[in-house]
RNA sequence: UCCUCCUUAGCUCAGUUGGUUAGAGCAUCUGACUGUUAAUCAGAGGGUCGUUGGUUCAAGUCCAACAGGGGGAGCCA
């Protein structure tokens, strides 16, 4: 006998689909709903849609039937034919059942499967089934989407994909607290003569953490390769409790020889913008569905709480405006001079010096330009070491992009490309160049300027996918007292 | 880490001033029906009211601690 192609439904509802009227074919997935014991509702997770299979009950024992239960696995085979309904424009005859694996109703109930609507939270519990659902499919489709769509994106523009390590000795980042990596015994680690833990015996001979960024390694390889970008795993082991934090998250960032600030603007946007016109193209019908659930949930919000741009809106509102560009010192004025402001609306005190509360970055997006806006140049003494001193020696060639609803989705800055000027910034930031001697040797030999960025990758896909938990973008989230699955 | 709210059936939630036998919708089960698509109709089952302690004649309801979760803040991507 002839092993049957199986065909997936996203095929089927497509282009091949039609070819394939009046044929025999079969179907493999999970049953969604069995209606009137004659229609199963069937899911493959290729697309959004299920492919309607008809089932003429008597023809088929009662007991097999019985198992074609929601979340069920079944092989289905039998004619492709146009549909008599009006929901689907094909459909399944189905002359053979095979169930693939069964699914009692009774445990099925415990489970999100469960046929009816259900909490992010509750579906958040349940990690391992949500994939299931038909948020998370079109949510995790997304996901890949928008991964493919940033390697294509640097792929087309000559860009080298870079491996940063994911265990890193480097403690000079100053991006955070960070998760040690060791092989040492927790109850007797071996001690040194002043009694303290004695890391030079651990499987590296020194202390070393997962990773919190992977830019001062891409800084090298920028400096020969010309430009590359990091797309991988990052720690971070603070205790945040957030809709916008995780403990494991995933970034990208690109680095590029050559560029400065202003070249840096203009490769970020021109990077976003592409990703949300992928987004658009090439995920319609799971877009259209996030764009239907967020217009229902915004509609349950209070009226001043909700968006007016629908998800599909904000989407092309990117891909269709310019960013708005200011300088940190020209935001400091618009707030100052904004009625909101004036009516002391805001809750923390505006001041050329302080680093942007979350209430003035929403402000200026949200309320004063509502659009994208990219803030440049801020004090020195608020950003990292490794930015690039400007002329008026008080500011650094830094660039923050803030989106509504987000906040900060990216940060990044022309770099200190000048030896001595590195050198000294380091021991005013209370970092020892000696432990960098590595990243200051690329400032030796032919430095250059240079700029690149880092962007949350599940920030990201909260913007394109419109959920509002970063948990709910990362098939299993790690946050602080939770690493289930 | 701080502020704040929540925890009652498989899920989402009501539960009045502390007072008799704890309620609804959805889901599940049984039956009916069969071109349905959030199927429909009838019936049934389902509860240690987060945990521990306290106040009281009496606690789902009041108080405290703890646990879990949501929202916001800080930190940041």
């Amino acid at each position: 006998m002839i092993k049957m192609k199986r065909w997936r439904i996203s095929e089927l509802l497509g282009k091949e689909g039609q070819a394939l009227v009046n044929k025999e074919i079969e179907v493999k997935g999970w049953v969604r709903a069995f209606r009137s014991n004659r229609f199963i509702q069937l899911n493959d997770g290729s697309c959004m849609s299920s492919l309607q299979a008809v089932v003429d009950f008597e023809q088929f024992n009662e007991t097999l039937l019985k198992r074609v239960n929601t979340a069920a696995a079944v092989s289905l085979k039998g004619t492709l034919v146009a549909s008599q309904g009006s929901g689907q424009a094909i459909e399944l005859q189905v002359n053979a059942i095979e169930i693939l694996g069964d699914a009692h109703p009774d445990d099925v109930q415990r489970t999100v499967m469960q046929p009816k609507r259900h909490s992010l939270e509750f579906l958040r519990e349940q990690a391992h089934l949500r994939f299931r659902t038909n948020t998370f499919g079109a949510v995790f489709r997304i996901r890949h989407a928008v991964a493919y769509a940033i390697h294509k994106f640097f792929n087309d523009r000559g860009f080298y994909y870079l491996h940063t390590p994911i265990i890193t000795g480097s403690d000079a980042e100053g991006a955070g607290e960070m998760f040690r990596v060791t092989t040492l015994d927790a109850k007797k680690p071996p001690l040194n003569e002043k009694g303290e833990v004695d890391f030079s015996k651990d499987f590296f001979g020194k202390v070393v953490n997962l990773t919190v960024s992977g830019q001062l390694e891409a800084e090298l390889a920028a400096l020969a390769l010309g430009q590359v970008y990091t797309f991988g795993p990052t720690f971070r082991a603070e205790n945040s409790n957030t809709s916008r934090h995780l403990a494991e998250f995933w970034m990208i960032e690109p680095e590029v020889a050559f560029n400065d600030l202003k070249d840096n603007m203009d490769l970020t946007e021109d990077f976003l913008k592409n990703i949300c016109g992928y987004v658009l193209e090439n995920c319609a019908e799971d877009l259209k569905f996030l764009n239907d659930r967020d217009q229902q949930e915004q509609s349950q919000k209070p009226q001043h709480e909700r968006i007016e741009l629908s998800l599909i809106d904000r989407l092309k509102f990117v891909t269709e405006n310019p960013f708005k560009r200011l300088t940190y010192t020209e935001a400091i004025e618009v707030l100052k001079n904004s009625n909101h402001y004036k009516k002391k609306k805001f809750q923390y005190d505006v001041q050329w010096g302080i680093d942007l509360q979350s209430e003035h970055e929403r402000y200026l997006v949200e309320k004063e330009f509502n659009c994208p806006v990219i803030l440049t140049d801020y004090p020195a003494k608020i950003k990292a070491f490794y930015m690039r001193l400007n002329e008026d020696q008080k500011t650094v060639a830094a660039m923050d992009v803030l989106f509504p609803g987000i906040g900060e989705i990216v940060g990044g800055s022309q770099r200190e490309e000048r030896y001595d000027i590195l050198y000294k910034k380091c021991e005013e930031f209370g970092i020892h160049p000696q432990e960098l001697w590595w990243y200051m040797d690329t400032r030796k030999f032919g430095t250059v300027p240079h700029a690149g960025f880092g962007l949350g990758f599940e920030r990201m896909v909260m913007f394109v996918t419109g959920m509002t938990n970063i948990r709910d973008v990362i098939p299993f989230p790690r946050t602080p007292q939770n690493a289930e699955f």
